[in-house]
DNA sequence: GCCGTTTTCGGCCCGACTGTTTTCAGTCG
């Protein structure tokens, strides 16, 4: 079993013994645990089979037994079990706002709800209203909820999440009342996936930005209003919650809301060594809560509050417990790329295919925008659904962008555009021969039609990274966030592929795809796999992806070093040419 | 369940908001 399905056991006996009342901590360890196992950098069948698991921060006895019986069997008996004792109708309802553990427990202890339809009945029948600690509110507020989780999904694209933020904070951002202001949270983390919208101002007129804020159009529903913090829906069911301190604890809370959970109890943590103690109000020199000035540590900034916990500044995206604190501690953390960095960009497309705009079109555009180079792989002829190019019209293209290039260069521009085709990878050989491929400057090899076996689909993109004409590995697992999941591939072997070969990886920057996911590129970059940003544009406008995909990469931990479209120009083709033998 | 320069037991991050209460538990982030 594999270390991504081992976490996802060990999350679900935390949500499972949550549900069964468990010791908080208890529950948090399991959590832990599956993050930890994630974020491993070593093969976990390896560290099994060493029995080197204890020695790893967060995993005891317990965890190691249970993840050894998962590896070496493929099953847990405690899991099998714990997962027979609870109704699953109670983890669903774990998703309703305002149901915890505790609720759920009493709504099926006393009423025998085991199930969201039940607990939709119970509600209509009044019977919840009259459980101890529930009332009408409650049960009212259940229904909505139910309501609410049925109509919107709780999870949005980082894309729709930042569309849906940004006129928000430019309103709050012109406010009189408003000091500073910024995301945090998901947002600012750059996760691909955001639960909700947190936002953050500081000002000294609290309960007014508060009244602003939930007067904002595309405003559906306020869910929670008080002094210091509201709960809105917004059209298109992404909840945004908003926090206004003063501006002196605006770099405090910024941390606070801006860290994950599980990077924020470490903040904590390291602030009571130290004798300290940390909240979104301040640092303050303190055993007990306490918000008062005389104590407090003063800093301006975020950078201030890492530095007093013998830190150097955590780059949001960075935020996550994944190793920040240990290289933050020895001042190593990398120089993180910035999207400015970004030259052009290797997999596009053209009308030619499946794109919307002609080559002149994105010629001219991406030349606009300051770019030196942009790639036109248009889909090979496999790709029926997407207009493939087959031999024939891909040599005429590639007439065509030299007759354009040459336009281009008379102007004395020295933009280029790129030759180059995404070709499909094939059960047994590439869609393209290879006289063919090594006409063009640029060959990316994607796999569009898996198989079900993990074993076959690693075969087949490891043969195409083992072709020294194909320069880039595109969308490496295929998956479409909050709509298909990646298709079975052996991610680490396909690296230690790469590595060999000297492939370079695709970090595809399309929002729905985000593909190679985040996590995976802190062991590409220790194997020493170079990365692309690449839109996949299909229209112009998608050259805006590149900015994601920088966020992506940060999140990636990777350097301007590590992304080959960092290169200017001459050295991208000298590059792609001493790849393919030319 | 994990952990240890307050160590092998007794801690484990912290505060806002809501609804049900009349001092607090549950939930959320």
């Amino acid at each position: 079993m594999d270390k991504d399905k081992v976490a996802e056991i060990l999350v679900e006996i935390g949500t499972l013994l949550e549900l069964k009342g468990e010791n908080p901590f208890k529950t948090r360890a399991y959590a832990n645990g599956a993050r930890t196992i994630e974020g491993l950098n070593e093969p976990l069948a390896r560290l099994v089979a060493e029995k080197r698991l204890g020695e790893i921060k967060g995993i005891g006895e317990a965890l190691e037994q249970k993840i050894t019986e998962l590896v070496e069997t493929g099953k847990l008996k405690y899991y099998d079990e714990l997962k027979a004792s609870i109704p699953p109708g109670l983890i669903d309802m774990l998703e309703i706002s305002g149901l915890g553990p505790k609720k759920i427990q009493a709504l099926n202890k006393k009423l025998g709800v085991d199930s969201i339809e039940k607990l939709e009945a119970a509600c209509k029948a009044g019977t919840v209203a009259e459980l101890d600690g529930f009332g009408e509110k409650t049960q009212a507020n259940i229904l909505e909820g139910i309501e609410r989780k049925r109509t919107y999904a709780s999870k949005h694209l980082l894309s729709q999440a930042l569309r849906a933020a940004e006129p928000l904070l430019e309103n709050l951002r012109e406010h009189p009342d408003v000091i500073r202001c910024s995301t945090a949270g998901s947002l600012r983390r750059f996760k691909e996936i955001c639960g909700d919208i947190d936002l953050l101002a500081s000002s000294k007129q609290a309960a007014a930005v508060i009244e602003f804020f939930v007067s904002q159009p595309g405003i559906v529903k306020v869910l929670a209003k008080g002094e210091t913090k509201a709960s809105v829906i917004l059209d298109g069911g992404i909840q945004c919650d908003l926090r206004v301190v003063s501006d002196a604890e605006f770099p405090f809370a910024l941390a606070y809301f801006t860290g994950s959970k599980e990077h924020n109890i470490v903040m904590r943590q390291r602030a009571i060594q130290r004798g300290l103690r940390l909240n979104e109000y301040g640092l303050f020199k303190s055993k007990e809560e306490t918000r008062d000035a005389k104590l407090l540590v003063p800093c301006k900034t975020e950078d201030e509050i890492f530095e007093k916990l013998d830190l150097v500044f955590v780059p949001p995206e960075l935020r996550e417990d994944h190793g920040e604190f240990s290289a933050a501690e020895k001042n190593d953390l990398p120089r993180l790329i910035e999207w400015t960095d970004l030259k052009g960009a290797l997999h596009n497309h053209s009308n030619w295919s499946d794109g919307k705009n002609s080559l002149e079109e994105i010629a001219e555009y991406m030349e606009e925008l300051g770019l030196e180079y942009w790639a036109i792989t248009d889909h090979s002829k496999a790709s029926l659904q997407a207009n493939g190019l087959n031999a024939a019209r891909l040599r005429e293209q590639i007439l065509e962008i030299k007759k354009l290039n040459e336009k281009i260069a008379s102007r004395g521009s020295a933009f280029r555009l790129l030759t180059g085709s995404e070709v499909d990878i094939l059960k047994d050989r590439l869609d393209f021969d290879d006289d063919l491929l090594a006409e063009l400057d640029v060959v990316v090899a994607s796999l569009h039609v898996p198989s079900s076996s993990e074993a076959e689909n690693t075969k087949r993109i490891i043969r195409a990274v083992e072709n020294p004409l194909v320069h880039i590995i595109g969308h490496l697992t295929g998956r479409l966030l909050l709509e298909r999941e990646p298709y079975p591939v052996n991610v680490p072997a396909v690296i230690d592929a790469c590595a060999a070969t000297g492939t370079w990886l695709e970090l595809n920057c399309n929002p729905h795809r985000f593909d190679l996911d985040w996590r995976h590129w802190p062991y590409a970059q220790s194997k020493g796999v170079k990365c692309v940003i690449n839109p996949d544009a299909h229209r112009n406008e998608h050259a805006g992806f590149l900015r994601l995909g920088a966020g992506i990469a940060r999140k990636g931990w990777l350097t301007k070093a590590d992304v080959v479209n960092c290169l200017d120009g001459q050295k991208l083709f000298r590059e792609l040419q001493r790849m393919s033998g030319k």
